[in-house]
DNA sequence: CTCTCCCTACCGACCGGTCGGTAGGGAGAG
DNA sequence: CTCTCCCTACCGACCGGTCGGTAGGGAGAG
């Protein structure tokens, strides 16, 4: 038994029912322990989420952070961007649900520590189109309101995405950054 | 003392809180009440629960189908119906996070029903993007998915939106729309 | 090799408190 | 009197967490 082995088990009940949904006992029975066993490994069930949030986090900031690194036209740049972070929110579903609908159970010094990790993954995004603005390769006067836009549509797939739905995380990411980089209206409509 | 008011502020403290982290006795502080009291005129916690969600739901379906009444181009049309959504949901913004977060809560029989309810309140928007592509102006081989990143989009500002922030809900649905619409990849690269 | 001491990992029992909800009753209005 | 609305006192179940203790194993000394 261990805390990783713990940890996992707890991202997938709070992703199931909620963290406060969530009781001890249901994370004791998950792993065949005794609820008072759970506390030589954790000291509370606020550290297993801080614990869980804390990975999460630096999951996507690695990852899209990787992805951002290769020298590519910003289109691509993005798609790819687009792809990887969805690619590692579904290969990570539970530990996703958890960063992105639990995070408001922490109590509030932790709250405040963790927006602030969060708003500066938020600002990958931003650079990101703020840096294809700058290029003149993106038009977009509010790279902000963009990048929420941008977040909205790739964070709520946690509430529809299945494995086994007809699309695969690299078709989704694709749709997405079509929508986002040229739209759906037909071109001659446009002019 | 009545129901609605029971309601209006547990959908207060529900979004805030999140459903299970809300308790009975938050319920009767905010209204003033001993917390047995409440149960003279609400039968279970789950019941305040049903009845948010019911009338969140109404509300957006009447909202939006309304909005989709116009008789406007589809562009126009689809801009009509998401400054629609979107001032819905941030003028009634505790019962909208109640909408989109705490239905997890409902009891089985409950969130099987609640779910098929919210997926027809998709299909008005899947409609309306299909009826676009058969006439042409909109070009989008997969409905559905465009749909899910519209909705997106516009769910997840229930994260970040404030009354006090730069934008109105009126601009943010403008630019969304533009999003969707125009993409934000400038004509001479799309070309 | 045996023995002692320490540690890890776990347990049963328990803690104080909170949860959603109930039974029974009273006050006030009409 | 009835009815509506509220209350007190209470319930069983459960919550996150603590405490004292044990089983089993390993390391080191002799």
């Amino acid at each position: 038994m261990s805390k990783q082995h713990i940890l996992e088990a707890a991202a997938q009940i709070f992703s199931q029912k909620g963290y406060h949904a969530t009781s001890m006992q249901d994370i004791a029975n998950a792993v065949d322990l005794k609820k008072a066993s759970l506390y030589h490994h954790i000291s509370s069930k606020q550290e297993i989420l801080l614990a869980l949030l804390d990975r999460a986090l630096d999951m996507v900031i690695e990852q899209v952070s990787d992805a951002l690194r290769i020298d590519a036209p910003y289109p691509d740049k993005l798609r790819r961007a687009m792809y990887t972070y969805l690619e590692t929110l579904v290969e990570n579903s539970a530990l996703s649900a958890v960063l992105l609908l639990e995070y408001r159970s922490l109590e509030a010094q932790q709250f405040t520590n963790h927006v602030a990790r969060r708003d500066r993954f938020e600002r990958l995004w931003r650079d990101l189109i703020q840096a294809g603005v700058d290029e003149g390769i993106f038009r977009c006067h509010a790279p902000g309101q963009a990048t929420r836009a941008l977040l909205g549509m790739m964070n709520w797939t946690i509430t529809w995405y299945r494995p086994d739905g007809p699309s695969t995380p690299q078709e989704i990411a694709d749709q997405y950054a079509g929508l986002l980089l040229n739209g759906f209206l037909t071109r001659e409509v446009a002019q």
